[in-house]
DNA sequence: TTAATTGCAAATCGTTTGCTGAAAG
DNA sequence: CTTTCAGCAAACGATTTGCAATTAA
């Protein structure tokens, strides 16, 4: 498997884009930040390389490391887009706590399998989907002993 | 089953607030509704009962029905928030065509279990989900021929 | 009378875009 | 040279909010 910068420089070529330190900065901060991270939080860790970098070009950026495959959106309802690693990932859904906003990763292959089934029943061809659980993890459950949520 | 009207009347008693000819042209435009809408497209509806309702208490009164559980709010991760009625309706997720933007309303019993399960699995306690299957509906795959999506 | 409600306009928030100078090939 | 870029600030779209003037109970 080919490693993401390659990946990346390969997909500016074939669009006749080109690499710039900002671009660098950016794809580099990107490649180590891990989890889920918002336009912006990707935007103050860059500027620890370039502090001049602008989130215009965060943002631009963030759209070709999505349009590469190396990045994934996550469009949260609520709040900004973030963004995680998807490149070597196999899909996964989300389970999200609504008390901590805690986001745990999910994979499960008998879901995948219905999901295309259903949309074969309606003559649909799949190209991705997005599922999201929301629910309260452990912690907050015990935390929260049996109140009501109404957040 | 109590009739919708009934249910957001208690609603509001319950919650200490009035009845008013604004709410009353929204509910009733809201309810004559059928499929998905913005509360943009609501409020123009609503304003040939009475053409001075404003937008804002258009918003605010789709949060109302929606806490009374009258609608049901999509997040679509594009675009504005469609509502839709909720009352008396199952749950179900949806299948969207990425060309015509065409929403099919699915069910499955077996993919609400298997949620279950994963959440409990991770020991989750699931208070709602959202799912979104995206893809070619049968015109458009017809439409298109062979052809790449690359909207 | 008294809290709730309205419409308006201004404010938010995340994101995109127009612009002008700078830089890559 | 000729695009492509960068950064900035203004523009955007959807939604929320402050406010002063009504209105419901």
């Amino acid at each position: 498997m080919k490693q993401p910068r390659e990946v990346f420089l390969e997909y500016l070529r074939k669009r006749g884009l080109n690499m710039t330190p900002q671009r660098a900065a950016i794809v580099e901060t990107f490649l180590e930040s891990e989890g889920h991270f918002s336009s912006e939080e990707l935007c103050g860790r860059a500027r620890k390389l370039d502090p001049a970098i602008g989130q215009a070009t965060v943002y631009r950026t963030l759209k070709l490391l999505v349009e590469s495959g190396l990045a994934g959106a996550l469009l949260a309802g609520e709040g900004p887009t973030l963004y995680e690693h998807s490149y070597g990932h196999a899909h996964h859904d989300h389970l999200v706590c609504l008390e901590c906003g805690v986001k745990v990763e999910i994979v499960d292959p008998e879901i995948e399998k219905r999901q295309e089934e259903l949309a074969g029943a309606q003559g649909f061809t799949l190209t991705r989907h997005s599922m999201v659980l929301y629910g309260l993890c452990p912690a907050c459950l015990k935390r929260m002993g049996g109140r009501t949520l109404d957040a």
